[in-house]
DNA sequence: AGTATAGCGTTATGTTATTACATAGATTGA
DNA sequence: TCAATCTATGTAATAACATAACGCTATACT
């Protein structure tokens, strides 16, 4: 995949996220999309399934929302799990890996004979600009 | 806490997430306790809300439902994160504690000054019996 | 009794996500 | 070329999840 090869919608999808300082959910894009013709939340539910696809978008299931990936020049998908700290203060994402985490995850599943598919690690909290 | 302190609603939230063999949405609950006199969805939420401050129901994100907690005797909250693994075969839910992962998560937010306030660990996958 | 707190019941509404069906365009391959 | 297929799209309707707002009741404390 290559952002050359994204349809229209998803490249509408992508810049909004992209733009964005935080998480955004599917219906607040579609907002910000309706001046340029978009109508359902539809449009931007499949969009996204195919950013997150590709591995340029992730959900943040803790929040119902979506971000562009901020390490966009390396593959995410070979980095193992994405983790992220979300601030319930300001609203800005923290994008991580933990390899140590991963090994420690996949350990505990290998030991029970649980596939892993899918694994979601999110932190809510408040960040280091957000204490005072 | 106790169970002897619960309330006459969520007594029965309590007890229905007991007695169901995996996680349940909140609406499902409710279905199940129209019988008994329950008519709306906020007498579930406001007793889940109780039941999950009590640490006696864990609400698993990735798939918006609740579960009672494994290991009741035990004082969850005194075990670092609850982290979840959710069969998407059969819906089972496996609960465990790991406290290197705790740990690591916790090196990672004290390197970046955050202040961690809820961990959400869920891995979707096949659990052992699921797999062929 | 007075007041504070927690819980409850109900209606309405807000927010997030999907089903179902119809259409359009590109691609492939006989 | 024509049909078959696949992907993307548009739209309406609905399902699924969650909360706001209001008023009332029960309990506990002083």
């Amino acid at each position: 995949m290559s952002l050359q090869s994204l349809t229209r919608n998803q490249s509408m999808v992508f810049d909004v996220l992209e733009k964005a300082e935080g998480p955004l959910s599917a219906y607040t894009i579609l907002d910000r999309l309706r001046d340029q013709g978009f109508r359902a939340p539809l449009q931007v539910y499949r969009a996204l399934d195919k950013l997150i696809e590709y591995g340029v978008v992730h959900r943040l299931e803790s929040i119902n929302s979506f971000v562009a990936c901020a390490h966009p020049q390396e593959n995410c998908h070979g980095h193992g799990t994405v983790a992220f700290a979300i601030c319930e203060s300001c609203g800005n994402v923290i994008e991580f890996h933990n390899h140590d985490v991963d090994h420690k995850l996949a350990d505990w599943a290998k030991s029970r004979g649980f596939k892993a598919e899918k694994t979601t690690i999110e932190i809510r909290g408040l960040c280091e600009n957000c204490q005072s």
